[in-house]
DNA sequence: CATTATAATGAAAATGATTTTCATTTTCAT
DNA sequence: ATGAAAATGAAAATCATTTTCATTATAATG
């Protein structure tokens, strides 16, 4: 359990521990998929009811500065996070009909990217790849309302 | 010259011509690079006084939907808009020291992208690829102060 | 165990980019 | 020339996120 990376970090950090915050390491580490604030504050507020959009906030900057959370912003304002997987890194399909978002992992790609990037003199510390478009179950429907979520 | 492509999508969205929003679309279309719509109104502004913010967002998203534009967000809140060219896309090779921008093309990262797509039975409208990290400058005078543009 | 410096909290206010509203002006088909 | 509807811009609204600040909780130390 990488739970202990987070305890390391905070200790090295100088920071303290704090009920609150362990709560929304748990409910978070225990989400699938991609999570906003504010969706996490409401999973947090099912075990405890005094805690904050705030805290939220604060707690998945230091999760995702310490390496635990992964921020993604995919086509909408608003972030979301996943747990992080460490040493994996996937990239994703996100389907505009209905939100669906599927992962996927291609080192060929991660090669190509390396290559373009020797070209330039350029040295990659992270990317972006979003693949957006209709995933097979829209395609048979048709274009239908968009999937808020 | 493709400007007679948004006087078509203004004729056959049924909308009027305006003085201001010509006055946009001239000098959006003559920028180089990635501008934003305060950093437009700047411009703008040059020639002529009288147009708001509203409209260069108006404006902006009328070009993004013809064509004319494409949006970016990049790792940073305001969005950027890039005169498209026709038939061409290019992805970005985006230095966290200095801000500074690199385009490149590459096919062979495009076919992959497709076939990633066809192994989940998904079909792709538009991609999202930038590869983040640090330039050659960068790299030599250490990291100093990033850029704020 | 008591003290105390300071980190953590959460409500409310601030922020910042973008969008909406709305009263007024402009365009253009007739 | 006229009138319906589009365009405008200032101001207000929105919305996610961050900051502020008074209060509470933590933990290192005496």
């Amino acid at each position: 359990m990488e739970r202990s990376l987070l305890k390391h970090f905070i200790k090295s950090r100088g920071l303290r521990q704090s009920s609150q915050r362990d709560r929304v390491v748990e409910t978070f580490l225990s989400q699938k998929g991609h999570t906003s604030a504010e969706e996490l504050l409401i999973q947090v507020r099912k075990k405890d009811k005094r805690v904050g959009l705030t805290t939220v906030y604060r707690t998945l900057k230091l999760l995702t500065e310490s390496g635990l959370a992964v921020e993604r912003k995919f086509n909408r304002q608003v972030s979301t996070f996943e747990p992080a997987r460490i040493g994996q890194h996937h990239d994703h399909l996100i389907c505009l009909g209905c939100g669906k978002i599927m992962e996927f992992e291609n080192k060929n790609i991660e090669t190509l990217q390396e290559e373009v990037a020797r070209k330039h003199t350029f040295f990659i510390t992270h990317h972006v790849l979003e693949l957006y478009g209709t995933c097979l179950d829209c395609s048979k429907k048709g274009a239908k309302k968009p999937k808020k979520k």
